[in-house]
DNA sequence: TAATAACCTACTGTTTTAGTCAATTATTAT
DNA sequence: ATAATAATTGACTAAAACAGTAGGTTATTA
């Protein structure tokens, strides 16, 4: 599985897009002095982004990007996979040839987690993020889009 | 995070010992050539197993290694740590120093990742993936240590 | 027509992965 | 005793991925 600065560079990029665009387009040269991201490597990620229909650009002065979407039809593992590739916890990404032609030992424990880091990931939208994000400051908080046994709990 | 093959080998090898030693300790030789994964490779993975005290070694003819806990007290993600040092989706290691000395948008998001990640390989025991693999070829199975939500079904 | 900002391609240093190789040490069977 | 076995250690390596740079081109607007 990958689920490196790339995904999370490019989580908070359209995070900081879904929080200052208004009327006009945000541009990556902004997102990179708020963001402390390189504004080359934003572009890259940027070209992948609008590929996958996240965003969409404005040539020109006063042009940008824009979230695409709705905020609510965007999940955190949309933007992942479009920078990413693939979020695959199985080396055999489900191919299930990782042993001797059949499947390792492992594979379900893999599968299983895969689809759990998934189902997540995609439980969680830009505008969960957005809301979250106004919030801020008051206290404990934690991502929680769907009921599941123990809850994390982050400290404050 | 770190989620790599190395992890995946180090939980693949620990199964195998697990299954096959009886009244002998287990070659890596052997788990070598079942499992199709490079003796000398393993052997690093073993010297952090053994230092973590998940393993106990017997050297000479007739040596090899032994799970050095009952099973049932072994996890995944005990297996997981020992041989990649973190499993830790946030960029900062929970520092909270990610972005400009404070933390960063998605801070949270992360954290929390982080534990469902954990919770997850945690509660998987090495005892858990013994039993399941005896049963195998019984269809369609999932680890689910703890009720969760949306179960993953893997399709058999 | 000049400034802006997206867009594109190629290149680079560093780290990690996934090993290899060669030697040493401890134990057991002969 | 000694030969075989098997763990243990350390140094080294090719390939890939990560994170970022550099330099240019194209479209749009003031």
């Amino acid at each position: 599985m990958r689920l490196t600065t790339k995904g999370r560079f490019a989580v908070t990029a359209m995070l900081d897009i879904a929080l200052y665009e208004a009327d006009k387009p945000v541009t990556l040269a902004g997102i990179s002095e708020r963001q402390s991201i390189s504004l080359s490597y934003l572009e890259q990620l940027f070209s992948r982004l609008r590929k996958q229909g996240l965003v969409s650009s404005v040539r020109g002065p006063g042009g940008g990007y824009r979230i695409a979407k709705a905020h609510s039809e965007i999940s955190v593992s949309d933007i992942i996979t479009a920078v990413d590739e693939q979020i695959d916890a199985t080396q055999c990404g489900g191919n299930e040839n990782c042993h001797d032609e059949g499947r390792c030992m492992t594979h379900e424990l893999w599968a299983s987690l895969n689809s759990k880091i998934l189902d997540y990931l995609s439980g969680v939208s830009l505008a969960d993020m957005v809301d979250m994000q106004r919030k801020k400051g008051a206290g404990t908080v934690v991502f929680a889009p769907r009921k599941c046994g123990s809850e994390a709990t982050i400290a404050a």
